[in-house]
DNA sequence: GATGAATGAGTGTTCATTCAT
DNA sequence: GATGAATGAACACTCATTCAT
């Protein structure tokens, strides 16, 4: 591939990214491919629909998250790390993507390379949230789902917030729920999570069709 | 107003909330006005705009709040009023609007009458959350900025996932949290909240403009 | 249906039409809107995509051909009916459509309605070709396909050529074509026409998808 | 020139036949690129517009439209040849390159060379209708644009039918006609044919501007 | 007051053509 | 000379909003 077509390329991604995460998924291309000075046909060169661009920028994601999460469970890192995890991700405020982006687990035909990515980082989630358990610093009854949605739902776009806002409460809300999720004596069991379905897609959660 | 005006009015309000809940506040005006079993052209008589009528469901969203929280204000409730407060808030998944209609708040002439109403029930809440402090069940740096944030966030709808799904995981995610808000000797200082800003739009949360 | 949506249905398939038989089935829309002195917004809620605006034309010009046929099998009607048919047709280019809007009777989903008039003109056709055989004006050999086909192909609208040659040329081409279907003792037989199909959109005429 | 240049060349030529045969000129030439199995800008290179492609196949068409004249014309050839030549013609379908590529004939810039391939075509048509009567197997009134016309018609791509309909139906219809064109008693005077106008583009047939 | 038709700006997508590699 | 990436104009189609009935 050429130099400059990967340079486009990653430009593209790079601002599929940023308004995703500024505005949602459903960004006009149009507005993606301005603020990755690239013409309209550009992106279109790369990324056959929306579909394609969203993919790789989950794909990305997904990627920038396993990578966080495999730092804290490397051989002797210290305890917390869950927590400094989740904190990370909140400021990278990747979960949005985690969020919007699961549709794309489940479409008509599911992308096999986005199902295996998906499963990866839930298996470092998984491995992440073991380590806690371990540590005495997660409630027994706490999955490695229940993390990820709770990311997802917390670190959402909130339409009309300010970015100050959301910059100055995510943390704040990320600390009162992480240490609501350590084990405490007061804990009563939590309602029970929904079975896993028999497919498709591959993941063991029951995203809808596109 | 006539008998029929009155009721078309009705038809749309519930049939935006409906649809505001299920596909989110970017819903075809066409689909509210199909939903209502009503013209377009009513819909526009009884809303100028959208914004009209996303304030219209707002009012009404807060009005719902406000009687859900005085219901276990009342002198004489039982204590766990904010939970079960919170836990009937996300069956009705009123958050949405509680998060999606933020931006009204804020346009460029916020509307007096629902700013009015977004401060009553800011203060049927604080109420609640004094309460429960007071009765011992909740840490004593949760303000009900916190618990407002928390509910929207985690009532918010999420893309692609089913409504089964979501139906089995609030509950659960919400217990969680809730019983994480509680106090216990682990329990460390809180990042502190953002300042409350000089104005605009008279609530003292700084959310952007339209 | 109001009296103006009216108008302007009518307005959109006339123009529709003249742009078709001009310029061939694959006009810009908004051609055809801006020809029917319409937005396009009108056009398209009239017929919610070009399949539609096509089958309707291809119904009405059905309709014309129909009507055309059986001025000519009226009881009592003279003889040389097919000849003024074909020359009726041709003079009016309704041919270009009995050509370019086969695809349609053909589509995934035929429209029943479309294969029914296009049932009823071979019904009408087939009527003037037996009529014309019994006058002994028309070769034992040459069927209402033959001579529908014929029509098709000396009607099509032939690219760069100009209104006025093709205007002239019609004409004489079509006496030629047709007396030459008189029978005569040098008449040899043809080859074969091809076998009707098994299926699909009940057409005895082999056309492929869309 | 070197020699995988004229290799290309020959392939982007080879390759715009075959698909404006088979899909009509207006292909993507990002198609005929592909199908020669050539990058876009080798397209370009070779040729600067579609035009310039397009005129190049018109003229191979008509040199072997020539050649299959001239084949027909040579001293002592048997008689018939004006029928052969048809069936020929029609069964190479070089015919609608006949009718789709007229325009290039007129052009607002007429190509010289192709205005004169064109006469050449013509004047070797012109020969085998002078033979064809001479032998008495033509009808007096029949010119050779009556032959060209009815040839560029009849083999006119037919947008939805099948191939094998296509295939089955054209030499049946060709027989029909060319068999119509011999003398007969019946015959009587065709409509006259239009005048030869006095420009543009050199031919006798008024093409409309590109 | 209700209706739904008309409008046109906006968005997704394709493709002819240019140009850097 | 070959390549294929970049570009943007053009077209299909949607939807917020206006307006005639």
């Amino acid at each position: 591939m050429r130099a400059d077509a990967r340079r486009n390329r990653q430009r593209l991604v790079a601002a599929a990214m940023e308004l995703f995460v500024e505005q949602g998924v459903d960004v006009a291309l149009d507005a993606v491919a301005r603020r990755a000075d690239v013409g309209i046909g550009t992106l279109y060169r790369h990324f056959p629909d929306r579909h394609a661009l969203a993919g790789t920028v989950a794909l990305e994601s997904f990627a920038t998250l396993r990578r966080l999460a495999s730092d804290e469970t490397a051989p002797g890192s210290a305890p917390g790390g869950l927590q400094r995890f989740l904190v990370r991700v909140a400021q990278l405020r990747v979960g949005v993507l985690l969020s919007s982006l699961y549709p794309l687990l489940t479409a008509r035909t599911p992308d096999g390379e986005l199902v295996a990515a998906f499963e990866e980082v839930t298996e470092e989630i998984d491995a992440l949230v073991a380590r806690a358990r371990a540590d005495g610093d997660l409630r027994e009854d706490v999955t490695a789902d229940d993390v990820m949605l709770l990311l997802a739902l917390l670190t959402q776009p909130l339409q009309g917030a300010s970015d100050e806002y959301i910059a100055a409460m995510t943390p704040r809300l990320l600390h009162l729920v992480l240490e609501g999720l350590q084990p405490s004596e007061v804990a009563t069991p939590s309602p029970p999570a929904p079975p896993a379905p028999a497919e498709p897609g591959a993941t063991s959660r029951p995203w809808t069709e596109d």
